[in-house]
DNA sequence: GGGCCCGCAGGG
DNA sequence: CCCTGCGGGCCC
């Protein structure tokens, strides 16, 4: 076997697609994938060699991980929220609009408005996607969608061909004013027009309501465009401003570009979200019944949701256990055994192949004693004799327990499908992650020890494991008190998991670090970045995020030194009697030292930033 | 930063 | 089933 070694092709197959799948479901584009675990999605993301051309939006988008309906209005509370309890707070911040789509305030992954003509719209997007947005945080002028020419395969176009109209979408806008339902919003870094959009990522900035809306011709001065004023009326104060309390009634701005507007509509009657003395904003009428099979609430489709989650899950288990199957009996092996070739079979199995012939065989022949003939025994994968190796068959005892682990946990699920979410939860570790988690603490002791024993390639890999772990760690440690309990488990979960990627991307790397070294050690430590910031995400575990101070500093600035941006960029404007007027100073205030809640992690994002 | 190109989700 | 759509990675 040492002259000849045979590699365990079982091992390598199982090895392979545990590490594929913790990739899958860790999100190998670097996302921070904190949240995505076992869904029921392709191993690859990509399902055809042009289609590895594009990127993450080719790929299937994540699973949810609200239980809100499709079409749920208003904001996203905490019994929604089975992972965390928190439900979707103000601030919350996601890389992209899959990620902001996992946690359910805007679904559509390219769409701006979420809704259905005859039903209302629950959510917008804010992503600069049409010049004619205006934004000034706690209100906002948005434009509907449609109007423009999208032949050629495209998903997206600036230029405007046609007039707008209240249809679809717009449609949806339209009646979600009309019935005063609440409308989630979240901005994207890709507004780069407005002061009050994130600077990276897509932030949850509340519910607004739709107080009007009529066409005119854009900015681009050829066709009508649908128009809609939101006002922001959410409990919550808005990521940007450093009030305790959330919206109160205010009085509409003054908008001058209605003059000349067609197709004005209001509201009809009373709001159905309506802000209600000492109790804040709430539903004063019965919010709009799902139309869609919600995922949760209801208990016969929860049921559906967790077995789906459940099949998902499993799937995984049973593959690796196949992965495990004695090529005799096709069964997981029992007291497995390894040939020096490197095949398995259950121990039963092999020797009964074999009978219960010796290795061995006595000859005679006509009185003569010839001498012993050794019985050629070939493993029954392989022409390799395995004869001596039967003589004395060792079980695989890692082997062994690995399955026996892998069987555990299938078992245990099918014991707990009538469990609750968060027995879900916790099986979501199976047997290999445990060990890989095992593995990496001992590594991380081994070199809080001081190993220097390590050379070259290795050592360069288990530094950037540990330095990442250490980044890593630091908004753990400096992370705000609120929620700690519900988190901490999370938490650790997390950072494990962000560490084993960052290992595994490491170890993909180390390769490319051996040529070109200088090269590769700028490209680790970029991903080493990366993932620590995508930890310090993980970190916040959907912890509010607040607008970076630095950059609310630099744009209370930029509006100090005479009217900023937004004057520029929104003539139509009326600023004087806005209740937004209010917030340029209050923000410059803020700006002035008192930043009340900031968070460790955004800080340090921020700084980081304005390193840049 | 802009152009390109695609899969995907969802409305209708 | 077809059409639409304020994405996103890659290449330049």
């Amino acid at each position: 076997m040492a002259s000849q070694p045979r590699i365990n092709a079982a091992l390598v197959a199982v090895i392979r697609m545990a590490r594929t799948a913790k990739n899958a479901s860790a999100g190998g584009s670097g996302n921070p994938v904190h949240y995505i675990r076992n869904e029921a999605r392709p191993d690859k993301a990509f399902t055809t060699d042009r289609a590895k051309k594009a990127g993450k939006a080719n790929a299937s988008s994540g699973q949810i991980f609200v239980t809100i309906a499709p079409d749920h209005f208003g904001p996203i509370p905490a019994e929604n929220d089975p992972k965390r309890r928190l439900g979707v707070l103000v601030g919350e911040t996601w890389e992209d609009r899959l990620e902001c789509r996992q946690w359910g305030a805007h679904f559509p992954h390219v769409a701006g408005i979420a809704g259905q003509s005859e039903h209302g719209a629950q959510s917008v997007a804010l992503s600069g996607g049409y010049i004619d947005d205006e934004d000034h945080g706690e209100w906002f002028l948005y434009t509907g969608s449609g109007g423009r020419d999208l032949s050629g395969n495209k998903r997206t176009n600036k230029e405007q061909s046609s007039d707008q109209k209240f249809d679809k979408m717009n449609a949806a806008l339209r009646l979600s004013c009309k019935k005063g339902y609440p409308v989630r919003v979240v901005r994207s870094h890709k507004e780069k027009r407005s002061s009050y959009a994130p600077e990276t990522g897509v932030r949850y900035d509340g519910v607004y309501r739709i107080e009007k809306c009529w066409r005119k011709i854009g900015v681009q001065g050829t066709y009508k465009v649908c128009r809609y004023l939101f006002v922001r009326c959410d409990n919550e104060p808005a990521p940007w401003t450093s009030d305790l309390h959330g919206d109160r009634p205010r009085p509409l701005p003054k908008i001058k570009e209605l003059q000349g507007a067609t197709d004005i509509t209001e509201r009809a009657g009373s709001p159905s979200w309506d802000y209600v003395e000492n109790e804040g904003w709430k539903w004063v009428k019965p919010p709009p019944i799902s139309k869609k099979p919600a995922q949760s609430g209801d208990p016969e489709t929860d049921k559906q949701f967790r077995k789906y989650q459940k099949r998902a899950h499993m799937s995984m288990n049973e593959r690796l256990l196949k992965e495990f199957g004695c090529s005799i009996c096709k069964n997981v092996m029992k007291e497995p055994l390894t040939t020096p070739c490197g095949h398995n079979f259950c121990k039963a199995c092999l020797t009964a192949a074999f009978g219960d012939e010796g290795s061995m065989r006595e000859r005679s022949r006509g009185g003569r004693t010839l001498r012993a003939q050794k019985i050629v025994k070939n493993c029954p994968s392989c022409p390799t004799d395995i004869c001596d190796f039967l003589e004395n068959p060792q079980i695989n005892i890692e082997m062994k327990d690995l399955i026996d682990n892998l069987l555990a946990k299938a078992a245990k699920e099918k014991t707990d499908a009538e469990g609750s979410a968060e027995e879900n939860d916790d099986d979501e570790e199976d047997a290999l992650e445990k060990e890989e988690e095992d593995d990496s603490s001992l590594n991380e002791e081994e070199n809080d020890d001081g190993a220097e024993n390590k050379a070259g390639e290795e050592d360069a890999v288990v530094k950037i494991v540990v330095d990442a772990k250490d980044e890593l760690k630091k908004p753990l440690k400096r992370k705000g008190d609120e929620e700690e309990e519900a988190k901490d488990e999370k938490k650790i979960k997390t950072t494990a998991a962000a560490a084993t990627d960052v290992e595994n991307a490491a170890e993909e790397d180390a390769e490319k670090a051996e040529d070109k070294e200088e090269e590769g050690a700028k490209k680790l430590q970029k991903k080493r970045k990366g993932r620590a910031e995508a930890a310090g995400t993980a970190a916040g575990g959907g912890k509010r995020k607040r607008a970076s101070p630095a950059a609310a500093e630099e744009k209370a600035a930029a509006a100090a030194a005479g009217g900023g941006k937004r004057k520029k960029t929104s003539p139509a404007a009326a600023e004087e009697t806005t209740p937004a007027a209010a917030s340029t100073p209050r923000r410059a205030t803020r700006s002035g030292g008192a930043v009340a809640g900031g968070s460790p992690a955004s800080r340090t994002r921020s700084n980081t930033k304005a390193g840049n």
